[in-house]
DNA sequence: GTAACGTGCAACTCGTCAGTTGCCTGAGTT
DNA sequence: AACTCAGGCAACTGACGAGTTGCACGTTAC
C-alpha cells in the first residue's frame, strides 16, 4: 500500500499485537507456536498478527530448520519503549 | 472499548485522518465543511473521520451557533509534531 | 522409511469500518 | 413567518480484518 506510517498505527492498533511485542520485547524470541500459549487463539491467528507485525518493520522473522523465530527489529525495541510511556501519558492527560 | 492507546493508533492509521491533522495544525480551527473542500469524499465521511480523532482525544468539537469549530488538542499537537519524524524515520530504516 | 512436529496456504464466517444517500433538526437570515 | 445553511442521525453497500478449520509441505526424530 505504500502508507509506511499507515502500516506501523495499523500494527499498532491492535492489543494482541502490541502484547506480542511486550512478550518478544521479554523473551528476545519466539515462534508462533510458543507465543500462542500466551494468547487466547490459534496459532494460524498469531501468525497472522506475526505477519502483519513483520508487514510494518516491528518484527523479523528468520526460518532456522523447522521453526520460525521472530524477533524484534529495531524499529519495534522502540515502539515497545515508547509504549509505557504512551499509556502513562494518557493516562494522565484525560482522566 | 477503553483502550485508549488502541483508539489512538486506530485514528492515526488512516491516511485521510492524519491529513485532517495536517490541516487542523496549518489552519488551527475547521469546521467538517470546509475540510470537505480538501478531500475527496462527502462532508458526512469527513465528519465521522473527525468523531475517530476527537473519540481518541486527538481533536476537540466546539459549537458555535449553528457551526462546529474542530481543532487540534494538547495531545493532538504533539502527535502531529511527531508525524514528520516519523515518517522520516521510517524512510531511514526501511530504503 | 515412517511418524511426528512446526509451518504455511486457502477458503470460509463474522464483525467492523469507510463511504454513500436521504431525511430531519436547529440556528441565522430576510 | 418562510427560507436557507450547517450539522447530526439512520440505513445501506462494499471492503477489509480477525479468527477459525482443514489440508498439504518440509524438517527432525525413531
Amino acid at each position: 500500500m505504500s502508507d509506511p506510517l499507515g502500516l506501523v498505527f495499523g500494527a499498532l492498533a491492535d492489543p494482541s499485537r502490541r502484547q506480542v511485542i511486550g512478550y518478544l520485547s521479554e523473551r528476545g524470541t519466539a515462534t508462533a507456536t510458543e507465543l500462542t500459549g500466551e494468547l487466547p487463539m490459534t496459532r494460524q491467528a498469531v501468525s497472522k498478527h506475526l505477519a502483519a507485525l513483520a508487514g510494518a518493520g516491528l518484527v523479523a522473522a528468520e526460518r532456522r530448520g523447522r521453526e520460525t523465530r521472530y524477533r524484534l527489529t529495531e524499529t519495534g525495541e522502540e515502539w515497545d519503549g515508547r509504549l509505557d510511556a504512551l499509556r502513562a501519558h494518557l493516562e494522565r492527560r484525560h482522566t
